[in-house]
RNA sequence: GCCCGGGUGGCGAAACUGGUAGACGCAAGGGACUUAAAAUCCCUCGGUGGCAACACCGUGCCGGUUCGAUUCCGGCCCCGGGCACCA
């Protein structure tokens, strides 16, 4: 019987089929085959988008690749559900968040089943349920016993649309990254995780991680930022006081000419109180209301305090500035200014007629003009009275001892890298577990009364936390005392979530945050998301999971083994938004095409870290590649019955079609374990579909025609696997294709009695000749010359040598 | 400015370890089938010259190494991403 292509009725087939028997369920004790392969949980913001389809199917197509090699897989999926779209919504439409989300998910999840990914179901679980983040209160109040959370008063970045902090990481181009609005600087009362305590494993382990891109790799490096230095104290003139600054450049420490010092700085304040200018300037300063990233756009500014400092190792008096380009929340708020050998603080000295000295010198001795810009590179240092003709490590150490043994100077290590403030003053998030006591001060919340669970039953007043304004939820007894008290409003930043829900998957139902089942599939072998998250999300997740380590949870150091970091979906150069309308919208393309065709034309689009400019074209093209394959089994079926292989009895068609098809598998299976590039593995199933066709279905070659179906199933399968566990079916297998496992390459389908040989005079291609595999290299020699067409290119000419590469070719050298 | 990627036909791309550039597909053109259309099948398809065999040119640009370079090295141009008064 010869029915049509139905992508609608094989997918539904297919998909009731791996419901009903729980296909994907991974065991609770895997054994060493265990593979765990993730994809980044997406925010349930209303629909997936081309984006999720790209990152769910190629996470899906490497789960049923190494279940196909032989793997237990755990392939789980959740959901990051805190987060401000879900209050957005709620203010427009007065919709209660948590309502808002679930309906999100409960769509959300039918559009990936619709897709025919494998995921395990069982063990889903949204960030907004409170068995998920009771479990991150317990471990926020452990990590705050151990010291490793702590409260203070800083500077943040506050999103004035948003109203609420944003870390360094969620500031783009001085503007919120979810909000686009111009973020201020203002100072409040926040909780810090402490992840510069692990600054140094965080950066170290990053050369041991050879499944990670050395493009994220090297981001984590940039911001963490680590940098060798010195702390070195400058004496204040006529006081019983000193400042200290920080420079990674000691070697330059003679030709610091003046300091400059934070508008903030306690002794830029101090000269303040009796200088009204000074004043004005420093406050000046302190109300631009940008980012540091748009600091860097405003011309160098300055004021003399009119404080004098010592240098440390000649005594000589400097004039103390204070400059807008020095941060006081990096290194000590102060820094010494070589003007001949920094460009700031050159630009600086020129535009207050400071002076300029010259101390390192070119080590080529090329010339250097300090009048038109600093001389910034390392160099010998001159001019240096006791330190001079040294290189800069000779110098910078040197410096660095005589400065110690007089104890006015330290080696020290700085770092880009701030404490992760996770308080935000927004209701959609978990609450943080602490209570304000007016008698006690800040009380932590016992964990026998955890979880702090999150009210649901809200109306929102403008975009003010509703909790502000619910007393039956904000009004506590105080834990050590007893009197009334104020629970936290501040929820945490939604990155607390999404750093260990990994981990959490591997522990369903457990009456802890983890159980001992985390170890038998953690860490991840394969990690797949966008590489937008390169920074923010993989920096927080690996800290969390130290953290996790050091508290006994984990026994790994690392919790993403393998990352596969996907480029961007993008349609005219641009990232897919909501004004592609339709276009962008999967749910249309799967009614229409089908899943396994969308999944296709996404993974014949690009290879996975290149971005991909979504075409519909691809679609069609698809689709009609799997009416082809479809055709073609039927049409194999309904000739009847196949004879047992016999290599001995198959004509050279016969063999040629079993030779591309072992080539196939082998090719796949590369493609699929090491290169992770998944738009070969279709091509390739293209070819060896191209073979199938011009195969003549006959006699003895219908076993290699049979053989050759079976394999293209198989190989294909990771990618349209409804379509695959159909024909799979029809070829008369009793076990369903996600229990079969990956085809063997037969090494004799592969050889060859005669190959075409590539004949070159001197690298130029000038014939292909038939000759014997195993062809010596005389042999192959002979048989080029005899070529007519190499003929004419050697014939007047003395052979010098030849190249052979056997089974390849042969290059002449002719001169 | 610094750190990563990338640049190959009209388009998406392939060429994995230095060895036949353009696999596979899209679009286009021609043809078959059809009353017609859809679907399907066949042929052509980097440029120039040539009836053809074939030749010359061609992987952003310039140079180098090599018998041989899309691939390695040096310099430059352009595009994308990350970081950026970080001392």
């Amino acid at each position: 019987m010869i029915t049509p292509y139905d992508p609608q009725a094989v997918e539904r087939d297919a998909q009731q089929y791996w419901q009903d028997n729980d296909s994907f369920k991974a065991p609770d004790n895997p054994g060493s085959d265990a593979f765990y392969c993730l994809s980044m949980f997406p925010y349930p913001s209303g629909r997936l988008h081309m984006g999720h389809v790209r990152t769910y199917t190629l996470g899906d197509v490497i789960a049923r690749y190494q279940r196909l090699k032989g793997h237990s897989v755990l392939h789980p999926m959740g959901w990051d559900a805190f987060g401000l779209p879900a209050e957005n919504a709620a203010i427009k439409n007065n919709i209660p968040p948590a309502n808002w989300t679930y309906s999100n998910i409960d769509y959300m999840r039918g559009q990936m089943q619709s897709l025919g990914f494998g995921f395990d179901w069982s063990r889903e679980f949204a960030t907004c349920d409170p068995d998920y983040y009771r479990w991150e209160q317990w471990f926020f109040l452990r990590l705050y016993e151990k010291g490793l959370v702590e409260r203070r008063s800083a500077i943040v970045n506050w999103d004035p649309v948003d109203q609420t902090v944003l870390a360094n990481e969620q500031v783009e181009n001085g503007r919120g990254w979810r909000s686009g609005a111009v973020v201020e600087r203002r100072e409040m009362q926040q909780w810090f995780l402490k992840i510069t305590d692990y600054a140094d494993e965080l950066l170290d382990q990053l050369d041991e991680m050879p499944g990670w891109p050395d493009s994220v790799k090297n981001m984590q490096r940039n911001w963490i930022g680590r940098s060798h230095g010195l702390e070195i104290d400058f004496a204040v003139a006529g006081r019983d006081e000193s400042i200290t600054v920080y420079t990674t450049r000691p070697d330059t420490l003679l030709g610091a000419t003046y300091v400059a010092v934070a508008a903030q700085h306690p002794l830029a304040l101090a000269a303040a109180e009796h200088n009204p200018e000074l004043g004005a300037f420093i406050e000046r300063c302190a109300n631009v209301k940008t980012a540091e990233a748009d600091l860097a756009t405003l011309p160098k500014e300055g004021m003399a305090l009119g404080v004098e400092v010592e240098h440390p190792l000649t005594g000589r008096r400097l004039p103390v500035w204070t400059a807008n380009f020095v941060l006081m929340d990096y290194g000590s708020g102060a820094v010494m200014s070589v003007p001949a050998h920094d460009q700031r603080d050159w630009e600086f000295a020129r535009e207050y007629g400071l002076p300029i000295e010259q101390v390192i010198a070119p080590a080529d001795d090329a010339p250097i003009d300090l009048d038109a810009e600093a001389f910034v590179a390392r160099g010998i240092t001159v001019n240096s009275p006791g330190f001079d003709g040294l290189e800069f490590q000779a110098a910078f150490d040197v410096i660095a001892d005589a400065l110690e043994a007089g104890g006015r100077g330290r080696r020290r290590t700085n770092y880009r890298l701030r404490d992760w403030g996770v308080s935000r003053q927004r209701y959609w998030g978990c609450p943080i577990p602490m209570i304000h006591c007016d008698h006690c001060g800040v009380v932590p919340v016992p964990t026998s009364d955890l979880p702090v669970v999150l009210p649901t039953e809200v109306s929102f007043e403008g975009v003010r936390s509703p909790l502000h304004d619910m007393p039956e939820w904000l009004q506590v007894p105080c834990p050590v005392c007893g009197r009334m008290a104020r629970r936290e409003t501040d929820t945490f930043d939604t990155f607390m979530e999404s750093s260990w829900y990994a981990n959490k998957f591997t522990s369903p139902g457990a009456n802890a945050m983890l159980d001992d089942r985390v170890n038998l599939w953690a860490p991840v072998n394969h990690y797949v998301g966008g590489i937008e998250h390169a920074i923010l999300h993989l920096l927080y997740a690996r800290f969390y999971h130290k953290l996790l380590r050091d508290e006994g949870l984990v026994a790994s150091d690392e919790p993403f083994e393998r990352l596969l970091m996907l480029g961007m979906v993008l349609r005219n150069g641009r990232k897919m938004s909501k004004k592609d309308g339709d276009a962008g919208d999967p749910q249309m393309l799967i009614d229409r095409y089908g899943a396994d065709a969308v999944r296709q034309a996404m993974m014949f689009a690009a290879p996975p870290e290149q971005s991909v400019e979504w075409a519909e074209g691809g679609l069609e093209s698809a689709s009609r590649f799997l009416r082809r394959i479809w055709r073609g089994v039927e049409d194999h079926l309904a000739a009847g019955e196949v004879p047992a292989l016999d290599v001995a009895a198959l004509s050279d068609a016969g063999l040629e079609l079993r030779r591309k098809t072992h080539e196939t598998i082998g090719r796949a299976d590369d493609d699929y374990g090491r290169r992770v590039q998944f738009n070969t593995v279709v091509a390739a199933g293209m070819e060896l579909a191209n073979t199938i066709a011009k195969t003549p279905d006959e006699g003895a070659d219908r076993a290699a025609v049979r053989e050759a179906w079976n394999a293209l199933a198989l190989v294909l399968s990771p990618i349209t696997p409804h379509v695959c566990h159909a024909l799979w079916q029809a070829l008369g297998h009793s076990e369903p294709m996600v229990d079969a496992a990956w085809p063997a390459v037969d090494d004799a389908a592969l050889e060859r009695s005669t190959i075409e040989l590539v004949v070159q005079v001197n690298g130029k291609l000038r014939a292909r000749i038939d000759m014997a595999a195993d062809a010596d290299e005389t042999a192959a020699r002979e048989a080029a010359l005899a070529d007519e067409n190499v003929q004419r290119f050697v014939a007047d000419k003395s052979l010098r040598k030849a190249i052979y590469v056997p089974g390849k070719l042969v290059n002449l050298v002719v001169g």
